[in-house]
RNA sequence: GCCCUCGUAGCUCAGUGGAUAGAGCAUCGGUCUCCUAAACCGUGUGCGCAGGUUCGAUUCCUGCCGGGGGCACCA
């Protein structure tokens, strides 16, 4: 897509060299300044270069204007240095023009896509929740959180394996089964065993006959994976651990680790030297009960990951970061390139119904699951919710301000702006008002200061993306499609389309405008995992 | 004790190496004979504290204080 700063940048490399400066920066960066007073945008390369050109930043930035004030890049009407040596260029409204034909030529599936991850494959692990119960609203956080990355990382040209870690071996699994057992017989579980509710409602379900792991395990499975289908989530790849184990791709990294001399025995363990790979001590692969950790057939699993995918990403919760620097350490031993493997540590979510915290404890009853929140808000809501905020901070999400079909919901905000782009093609139909085609339409009569806030929005749609995949944040889309929302709220408040009052010219060149805006917004919304409603 | 993370307006949270730090909610007050008022408009003494790097720090670094999480031959 062609970007109106390129031609800024070739303007400012010119008066560059024309000013004698040798070492210009290689990419010059320009910003939307935060007042708009200060222009459409703003570089700070007068700043940047003044050093190595010798000179005070501000002549430099004069001299600039000056060059480039004779020869103005498109669209820029005025050039102007400003504050300790910026330079301001304002733009005719005719940039934005051609940002509208832009997003409408790109479409829903065109939009926010750009080309850095073209060619490359990604594998992004997340959930990956024990096969021992249902999930609960902080698995919720993980698989919102996991799946509009992994949509952003596909807007970015990457390949993406969206996977999940079936860990249905073990101790855990033991003592889940165990407990549901126990609850058959009217017994409690064992003491380090499973409390919650679901045991006692699963085990009533429980076929008399059923080897209570085996049917816990699917049990379970199949509930986590209808809670994921109501979210409009669907994993790529299921890896289970004992299939894994299975098929000898344990034995197989052992062996390759032993190879590489990374393992030792003492006390009758097996060891691995991730202390010599950045980890605060080395780890136990296969305890002196011949068994194996669980950190075992993982470091397998992400060996196997690196055989489908250039980068390998976990997403984590908070309460897993400490076991970061060991499959780090494991996987350098592996010889895996570090940077081909990423963390993401998510911070935990905290439930509050009725004023008061609700804890997340497979073994207390007031747990609240996933599905619980969907049946009761929905998929799309509950999606949003989740990426309101960065995962970098722990979440509390209210239950009764999220279920209340109010005002204080910032969820209506949205889908109240894309539900008017409905109504008004409801009403145009009904007044037979028809939209021409784009290429007959003089969109230059869009300079209402209403209608430019949107398309400034809109124009900027490219770089949010680019910018949330790269920081792997996709509440950063949520943020500005609650901006794009605001200014077609505004716009929509000042400005009437179907009005008989309003000039044919004008009410076509607004409804393309409405065109772009329901593009821009479809789009968000799709990385976001978020339908939008017609109607409300 | 060590590691990770957060600390921004009354509350919930965005935000950026730049020029006057934003939004929602809450408060108070306005706007429907006009495409849905679930909207719009007005109303705000805020970057935990102290150093450092920088032309410029709320943003990067260090220390401190405070909240959360983690430091298993559990997973």
């Amino acid at each position: 897509m062609p970007d109106v700063r390129d031609g800024l940048r070739d303007g400012l490399r010119s008066a560059l060299e024309v000013a004698g400066v040798a070492g210009a920066p290689g990419e010059i960066a320009i910003e939307r300044p935060r007042d708009p007073a200060h222009g459409d945008w703003s570089s700070n390369v007068a700043l940047v270069a003044a050093k190595a050109a010798g000179r005070p930043p501000r002549g430099l930035a004069e001299q600039i204007v000056a060059h480039l004030s004779a020869q103005p890049p498109p669209h820029v009407v005025e050039v102007t240095a400003a504050g300790p040596g910026f330079v301001n260029f304002r733009l005719a409204p005719s940039w934005l023009h051609e940002v509208l034909a832009e997003v409408v030529a790109a479409g829903v599936e065109g939009c926010a896509r750009s080309t850095e991850g073209a060619g490359r494959s990604v594998s992004v692990e997340f959930v990956s929740a024990n096969p021992t119960g249902p999930l609960h609203a902080g698995h919720g956080r993980w698989a919102a959180y996991g799946d509009s990355l992994c949509r952003l990382l596909e807007r970015a040209g990457y390949r993406v394996c969206r996977e999940f870690y079936v860990n249905d071996r073990g101790r855990q699994i033991d003592l889940f089964a165990a407990s549901l057992s126990a609850r058959q017989r009217g017994d409690e579980p064992p003491e380090d065993g499973y409390h919650g509710e679901y045991v006692t409602e699963w085990a009533e379900e429980m076929p008399a006959a059923a080897d209570a792991r085996q049917w816990g395990l699917e049990r379970a499975r199949q509930d986590q994976a209808d809670t994921l289908a109501a979210m409009n989530v669907a994993f790529d790849l299921y890896t289970s651990e004992s299939a894994l184990v299975g098929r000898g791709a344990m034995d197989d990294a052992l062996d390759e680790l032993r190879r590489r001399g990374m393992v030792y025995e003492r006390d009758g363990a097996v060891w691995l030297r991730t202390g010599d790979f950045g980890d605060s001590a080395d780890r136990v692969l296969v305890k002196s009960d011949s068994e194996p950790t669980y950190f075992l057939p993982d470091i397998a699993y992400h060996h196997e990951k690196f055989s489908r995918s250039e980068l390998v990403i976990d997403v984590l919760g908070a309460d897993h970061h400490g076991y970061v620097p060991r499959m780090r350490a494991a996987l350098a031993a592996l010889g895996h390139s570090r940077d081909g493997y990423e963390a993401l540590i998510g911070q935990n979510v905290t439930l509050r119904r009725g004023g008061t915290e609700v804890r997340l404890s497979k073994r207390t009853g007031d747990m609240v699951l996933v599905s619980e929140l969907v049946d009761e808000v929905g998929p799309d809501v509950t999606r949003l919710v989740y990426l309101l905020q960065s995962i970098d901070t722990t979440q509390t999400i209210d239950i009764d301000v999220v279920s209340a079909q109010s005002a204080e919901n910032p969820v209506y905000y949205l889908q109240y702006a894309h539900a008017r782009i409905y109504s008004l093609t409801r009403q145009a139909a009904a007044r037979e008002v028809q939209r021409v085609p784009l290429c007959g339409v003089d969109l230059s009569v869009l300079v209402h200061q209403r209608e430019l806030d949107v398309l400034r929005a809109l124009a900027s749609l490219p770089d949010t993306a680019r910018a949330a995949m790269r920081a792997r944040a996709p509440h950063q889309v949520t943020t500005w499609a609650r901006e794009l929302a605001a200014s077609f709220h505004r716009f929509w408040h000042d400005c009437p389309i179907l009005r008989d009052d309003i000039g044919d010219d004008v009410r076509q060149a607004r409804l393309w405008l409405v065109e772009a805006t329901r593009i821009g917004l479809a789009a968000a919304l799709d990385i976001l995992g978020v339908s939008a409603p017609e109607r409300l």
